[in-house]
DNA sequence: ATTGCCATGTTATACTATAACAAACCTAAT
DNA sequence: ATTAGGTTTGTTATAGTATAACATGGCAAT
């Protein structure tokens, strides 16, 4: 499995998984001419760290213990540098926001997101984008954004809660 | 074309529509024993009279005008009911709110929503229901509920902004 | 009529996000 | 090296979305 992708698996090698997320986002603003300011590669390793969706709040204090400013338009300004790279993706039905785990090419995002231990996966979505554009051509849509998320439980906690029941 | 349920069409019978919406949702309330009070009539139709997303705080001051309390509580326990009789849906990416064009049977529901005109179209969501389940399937994921809102142009926004070129 | 539940009123506050302007800092051309 | 111009960050304030908590009122079944 690769550790950039580990699906819902909690076991997986975290410290290699950030370590390699980090150094693939320096890599791509270096090509991009993109500056991967201190505190944009703070938040990014937060985002990483938890390896979960998180809510911009959320962030702010770990901001606050490095030394940065922590008003809210810091954060905000981060992930939205975050989000236009594709470094980090916004799960809109959480008010969240989440790494990315290829962002070298960027595509449409899905994400499948485990109401039982709150990690989320991001989705193949090819499929459902062809599902989608179907429908939407026969009404004559251009489609320009799509938002998919899938709000359920995962293996694990499915076999959590037929233990405790 | 089914009033109900008039795509991205303009120029459909509004107040049919309404009415229609607002006798089908009086009619299942009363099946299901749940009682549409006042001011939760009121906000469903407050919604079907705009027929596209409505925030939570631009229904208040119609509420208010109608002498009913106009304090977010008010607007949010209304919607609450709605949403769980199925009569509305929440747009999360808009952080607004919906009729729902066939609430007799509950259903997964998906959107179109046009940033041109501001409308939205309920899809069915079928085919794209079955993509994602067989992505799902594939990690053991369990789905419970699905968010799929798709931004883009309808077409007579198409041609408008051809028109503006 | 009484009781108990459901719905609404009311106040306060939490949570999410952005506007607007000032200060600091690159960086590239002179 | 200097400086002009753009980008990033600091800072204050505020907009926008949503819920907690408790009081009050109304309705329905006994």
């Amino acid at each position: 499995m690769n550790c950039e992708d580990p699906g819902f698996e909690a076991n997986h090698d975290h410290d290699h998984c950030m370590e390699s997320a980090l150094s693939t986002a320096k890599e791509l603003c270096r090509e991009r001419k993109q500056r991967l300011t201190p505190v944009r590669e703070l938040v990014l390793k937060l985002i990483w760290e938890n390896h979960q969706p998180m809510g911009a709040y959320e962030l702010l204090p770990a901001l606050a213990a490095a030394g940065f400013n922590s008003a809210p338009p810091t954060i905000y300004r981060a992930l939205e540098f975050l989000q236009e790279q594709g470094l980090v993706h916004r799960i809109a039905s959480l008010n969240a926001f989440i790494g990315c785990p290829h962002p070298e090419n960027p595509h449409r995002s899905g994400f499948l997101i485990c109401s039982g231990c709150q990690r989320a996966v991001e989705l193949d979505t090819a499929p459902v984008h062809k599902a989608l554009s179907e429908s939407a051509s026969e009404l004559g849509f251009q489609i320009a954004h799509e938002t998919v998320e899938v709000v359920g439980l995962c293996a694990d906690c499915q076999n959590q809660e037929a233990v405790d029941a």
